[in-house]
DNA sequence: CTGACTGCAAACGTTTTGCACGGTA
DNA sequence: TACCGTGCAAAACGTTTGCAGTCAG
């Protein structure tokens, strides 16, 4: 599907800017604030800050896009995808897709706690193979 | 082990203020900045915010204290405790440890990726008992 | 054509910093 | 006593908001 059918399917306008920060986040996989500023701003040198600020709270609000919290400080923002966890590179912050059943944690979770399951966040540290050969 | 025991431990001094967050701490389970500023100041009115941000920091750095980063906006603060995860209530936000064996979970992954993984974060989305009940 | 969206500048809340003083070890 | 830690005020920072103009549908 198109990043234009997306917007629409969400109830978004197709503007120029949101359809560029989505393609930033699509090359990307999970880009930062400041990724998306820079990239954003090659072909639309006055796009300004608050907008890209606006986008990103709207189409995280409508669940186009998640937000990730890691155990570093940044925030990274990606296009929603179900079922997936992420490995976090200790050494240099790269992140990748995992694609793992979380919902078989969850199940075999919900064996040890009476409180009703609805979801999993789960990441892993690692350390990334360009990380390890660089050392 | 005594709080003062632990700060010594790492380097930090023994203050009456360090003190005071960490029993907040301890009686919170996880706790906020802001639920550390409404306790301390309860005993030191003249408490100052620089300095529970300085000590908070101070004692992360060290590995005393963990930020848990969840999927809701707040920042939640906890002395480190290894392996556990958490239940996070989607409805009224509380938090809750959830002594699971990350180890297993961990040694479950590794052999979907070649990366070496040398820890895990996870939280749970859950309806908690109260929220539950009062519906 | 109309409401949604944008850019700019100003406002806002949170976190950090500089400095002089005070307290722990 | 020496140095680490504190309180206060100001600075710095990231994020949000108000407004007037513009654009997508």
């Amino acid at each position: 599907m198109s990043h234009v059918d997306i917007l629409k399917l969400h109830t978004l306008k197709a503007t120029p800017q949101r359809l560029c920060v989505l393609d930033v986040l699509k090359n990307y996989g999970h880009a930062t604030l400041e990724d998306i500023e820079k990239q954003t701003k090659l072909k639309f040198p006055t796009l300004s800050l608050s907008t890209i600020y606006r986008n990103l709270n709207e189409m995280v609000k409508k669940g186009l896009l998640s937000e990730l919290k890691l155990a570093n400080k940044k925030e990274y923002y990606e296009i929603t995808k179900e079922n997936h966890a992420h490995l976090v590179c200790t050494k240099c912050g790269s992140i990748e897709d995992f694609l793992i059943d979380t919902n078989e944690i969850i199940k075999k979770a919900q064996m040890s706690t009476s409180n009703t399951i609805l979801d999993a966040t789960i990441s892993f540290d690692v350390i990334c193979k360009e990380c390890l050969s660089r050392k």
